[in-house]
DNA sequence: CTTTTTAGCTATAGACATTAGCTTAAAGCT
DNA sequence: AGCTTTAAGCTAATGTCTATAGCTAAAAAG
């Protein structure tokens, strides 16, 4: 009989489809080799545990992620580039919640090959904090917010952690001008002097 | 021989603890069984499957959360309330982590008691919101900024997801700031003014 | 002190991850 | 082409975990 003609990329690639539809916690060997025309123990050769195994997918998936985030930006700044990227992270998320999951993970401490791939989002933030004149510390500490931001909204909606589901988009769209409010008023929310004075 | 007297609360108590000290994923009915002192199939008289346990855990989490947010707002308003808020939210946290976990999961759909314990976090909210004015879906939107943001720090934080872990408390602080900021010029945020770039 | 309830037990089935070892399709070489 | 080597996919088997069925005896009820 010939062979399936698999191998490590299509194996996660099905995998991580597989994720999205199902979710990343009903992800097992068995689906995914059934899925692929393959018996169970053959996903052994391509891939070496259910763990390993969503390791690269969250490592496919920030590779993605970085992507889509950084043609959003592209040939934006400051404003539209903040804008644009934050509504890209939120539609990437939705169409795909298996991927998404799995990105959340970070990259086990000395995983170099997988620490490389997180920073590559965090090239595209750094990027469009630069666009604001923030740099250093302040730039690390907007761009964890912009992440927490964005990335709690859509695990919450994801999650059906917002009780009511109508206004969720206007909900979103007023999360971003916080955004583009906080850090476009940076000097103001990192200056260490407690009382916040009206902007503008 | 003696029995060992449990029921579902004591249950529910210590999974939540278990879930605390290995991860919610890492919470079995094996392991939880032998901590208690029993066979596994025992714990089936008490809860009606490990899915049950994590709803019920998520129940527990919900309200001990939603206790802890209430007692850090009391007696503050504005922005010593949202201060207070968000430190407490992230201690509670990080104390807390297969609680924290548990209660990311939303109530079921039609699943009034688990939706009730949902809402008393968000009536701390509202009363935080109050103080500043906001209600309706000024209210909403702000409070689920603050959610997001909150949340997604906290989540990350968790799970690895800051590259550098060493300021990260400052970094924290100034996501509260940022929030502070957004707040207290909801007006601003929610102005329909800018336009928004339509992504895709 | 008898009857009823039920907490906890043993035994067992079924889903999965994982390992060991075999077979043979395919790739490489002469 | 034919011969050799590699490795993809297979069957068989083990261990862990969730879950069900049915028994036993400790506690509660009368």
């Amino acid at each position: 009989m010939p062979r399936a003609g698999l191998n490590t990329d299509r194996v996660v690639t099905a995998a991580a489809d597989l994720a999205d539809e199902v979710g990343l916690g009903q992800l097992t060997l068995a689906a995914l080799a059934a899925r692929l025309g393959v018996r169970q123990p053959s996903l052994y050769k391509h891939v070496a545990s259910l763990d390993a195994l969503k390791r690269l997918i969250s490592m496919r998936a920030k590779a993605e992620f970085a992507d889509v985030l950084g043609r959003a930006a592209i040939g934006r700044t400051r404003d539209d580039a903040l804008v644009a990227m934050a509504y890209a992270w939120r539609s990437w998320a939705l169409e795909h919640p298996g991927r998404f999951q799995a990105g959340e993970r970070g990259a086990a401490p000395g995983d170099v090959e997988h620490e490389e791939l997180s920073r590559r989002t965090i090239a595209v933030m750094v990027a469009v904090m630069g666009g604001y004149g923030l740099d250093g510390d302040d730039a690390v500490d907007a761009i964890r917010t912009c992440r927490s931001a964005l990335h709690g909204f859509v695990s919450l909606e994801a999650d059906y952690g917002f009780a009511f589901p109508q206004n969720i988009d206007r909900s979103f769209d007023r999360l971003v001008r916080a955004l583009v409010l906080a850090v476009s008023n940076w000097t103001e929310v990192s200056a260490p002097a407690r009382p916040q004075a009206p902007v503008r």
